[in-house]
DNA sequence: GTTGGTAAATTGGTCAAACCAATATTCGGC
DNA sequence: GCCGAATATTGGTTTGACCAATTTACCAAC
């Protein structure tokens, strides 16, 4: 009684299609879907079909839709699959030297992978992405650096064609910008960091451009070790601050 | 910008006021929906509103619409409520070649963590777990064995001494199985694959309590290079048995 | 030139009525 | 009583229209 041949519902069709555009990444988190009505007549379907799917993807957390804005896709695949570790990373500092450790494989078999497959689209992606990176590095707009940053890595994520790898390396640097960004004051406390980013992004992209899988893993295995040194210290210049800044305080509460 | 007040929609709070009811058991699983006509005028709603309530419920696995039949409530709300990757691997198979991708990094990374960094506290519990992985394999319980499989790449995971790497390896792992169990008779189809993957274990163990890193690596690496290729053997083959069986429907159909 | 507010266009939200297709039910013939 | 066809029921889909929130364009006032 239960099985039954089940007749492909258009709706289900439809939604299926929208939620591979954006695991593939043709839709990416952040962006717009074109309006109902024209999105209706691309697909050649009415727009209570298209309207039924997107109530789908949106019980799924996928989209979002405000009345009279549009309908946006949303960021949920990551968010609830890190969202647990969002506050433990805050709670247990100890936990980003996993983490980092951690990125370091993953970047650097994102890197391999990057140059071994990217197709032109993703190559010229990624000139955009470093290009943009370039130009925020050259100014000091924190959170400029921060999205052009998590931009550059996303666009070789994608590049690396495997979802998993891309989903979960940009949420993790995602993750790690927000900490940083709240516990210290950036890498900015060392001084050349900067310069010394940006030329092992450099390094990255032009691996991954040439095609070096093996030169590209290397680069970016380099990159996350300059950031993990670099936070460590950081981290312990920080930790003889706040020492220091306590030993005043109880001087004074004390006296 | 992003924060707005949400404008309630109709069809959200119908979708809340039926997933009440089935909840509380005023609708039971099995129960047949009223026609959507009737339950429309009942609640006050059009009926194209009311169906993107359904499809909402739908999507969550909450009810099922057979076309003529009726809509039914589904009679397992088992756990598959949240979690959204799961699903997924469900309805875009090729996710699985991503996730076998990213798992032989993944595991291959663990395991020669785990051969640098377990502790003798971390190789007892590994030896205990292979011990019942053996067994589990003697015997023909499928639940079993899953579990114990999974216990034992925990067990790894663990040993590795990174958070992220042990959490992450083994929620790919259960999601896995959760899938094939679901999508194919399990590796069953092949005869041989129970002892072969029962050496493969062997030699992962053998390797982290010898503490050779590259060995282990290697063997985790060809460890999910078998699954794989063992399990798109088994696609192949359910394809041929799904592509003969559309054949002889067409023939009836035709004739 | 910038600012501020208002009008218009855009876009999602909802409804109504109709038809199609698969299923369930009824009823007639045997 | 059983089987099969006609009929009724029910979900699936489309068209077209209107409403409401948002965004955009534009223009006047400073």
């Amino acid at each position: 009684m239960p099985n039954k041949v089940q007749v492909p519902r258009i709706s289900d069709a439809v939604a299926a299609s929208l939620e591979r555009r954006i695991l593939e990444g043709s839709l990416k988190p952040g962006d717009r879907l074109p309006p109902e009505r024209e999105l209706a007549a691309e697909l050649g379907v009415s727009r209570p079909s298209l309207r039924e799917a997107i109530q789908k993807l949106a019980s799924k957390g996928l989209v979002q839709s405000r009345q009279g804005g549009g309908t946006y896709v949303t960021d949920s695949l990551n968010s609830t699959f890190f969202d647990p570790w969002r506050d433990m990373l805050g709670n247990h500092p100890n936990l980003r030297e996993d983490m980092l450790e951690f990125r370091r494989m993953a970047e650097g078999q994102a890197a391999e992978w990057a140059a071994e497959r990217a197709t032109e689209a993703d190559l010229q992606r990624l000139d955009q992405a470093f290009e943009a990176l370039r130009a925020a590095f050259a100014g000091d707009d924190t959170e400029q650096r921060s999205a052009a940053d998590i931009d550059f890595h996303q666009a070789i994520g994608d590049a690396a064609h495997n979802a998993l790898l891309g989903h979960l390396s940009a949420a993790l640097l995602r993750l790690m910008h927000d900490n940083i960004r709240l516990n210290l004051g950036e890498l900015k406390s060392v001084p050349a960091a900067g310069a010394l980013l940006m030329s092992q992004h450099g390094a990255i992209h032009a691996a991954i451009r040439d095609r070096k899988p093996a030169v590209a893993r290397a680069a970016a295995e380099t990159h996350i070790d300059f950031v993990r040194e670099t936070l460590a210290q950081s981290l312990r210049s920080a930790a003889r601050r706040e020492t220091a800044e306590r030993r005043l305080n109880t001087d004074f509460t004390t006296s």
